[in-house]
DNA sequence: ACTGAAATCACTTCCTC
DNA sequence: GAGGAAGTGATTTCAGT
């Protein structure tokens, strides 16, 4: 963070916001030309600060809209049991978020579904296979007010 | 989602992984031109599929490792309080995801910040500003177990 | 809907200051 | 660290099947 200067942050908001725009655009926005912007971007993405550019789907048009935050209690807490639990979390495709939480709750997920019956069979099917379980407490999102991958710089 | 072969279905698996693989490369995979490959990602585009591409940053290069679950019950839910609650929230910088909630708690929100100290001052100075707030309930994460934008298709 | 080719434009490298 | 020119490769369009 101590080495990006205030270029390196403009073109992070940038890229963070639409990772299409080609380095000819952002050097117009920046007063540069395209060397100095290329060859940046190229480090950031070297040093780690870029991850990787993905497409965001809509949820809704694949058939997605359901969106469940489930917040689970293990009945152990053991380190095997919880790390045998952290390898089966990441293998469900319907978890899109799962955080180990300091706390009452050992875990916090976020699911998407494609209905509240396709939900049931998730929890029914799938979660509660996972051994060592405690307590599952799931609760609907009725409206998302923000939602955003990018990162205040 | 009924409008989608598999064919489209496939491309939007690997741009939702990697926005920056290419017609060609991605053509390659399928057997296919890159021509059709072309006018079938400006399709997904333009029916609202694909809603953007963004560039996914490394939170702890960027200096915003703590991450907070917050969840917040209101004290009166009428429904100009909630109005405003939700514009308050959304120009909220911390504030990465916030959903309504149906259930005891209202709201809950995702918060990125640097240290536990600026999530104090983010709750001072920032979020007990807002009206109406009855109950706050902040737990921290200590590790991140899955966090993926990829919705499965 | 896909192929193949042609045109355009962006990416990438390298040499300069 | 930035600019400019040159080469490479991807995007974009379109006629043909």
């Amino acid at each position: 963070m101590e080495n990006l200067d205030q270029t390196d942050r403009t073109i992070l908001r940038i890229l963070q916001n639409d990772s299409k725009k080609t380095a000819k655009e952002i050097a117009a926005m920046l007063n540069l030309t395209v060397s100095p912007v290329y060859e940046r971007i190229r480090r950031l993405e070297n040093q780690g600060f870029i991850k990787k550019y993905v497409a965001i789907l809509d949820k809704d048009r694949i058939g997605r809209s359901i969106t469940a935050i489930c917040q689970i209690s293990m009945r152990y807490h053991d380190e095997s049991f919880i790390d045998e639990f952290e390898k089966q979390i990441q293998s469900l495709n319907e978890v899109q978020e799962c955080y180990h939480m300091a706390g009452q709750v050992d875990f916090i997920l976020k699911i998407h579904v494609q209905s509240l019956e396709s939900y049931h069979e998730f929890v029914r099917y799938q979660l509660s296979k996972i051994k060592n379980i405690g307590v599952i407490n799931s609760n609907f999102v009725i409206k998302e007010i923000k939602h955003t991958s990018e990162y205040y710089i």
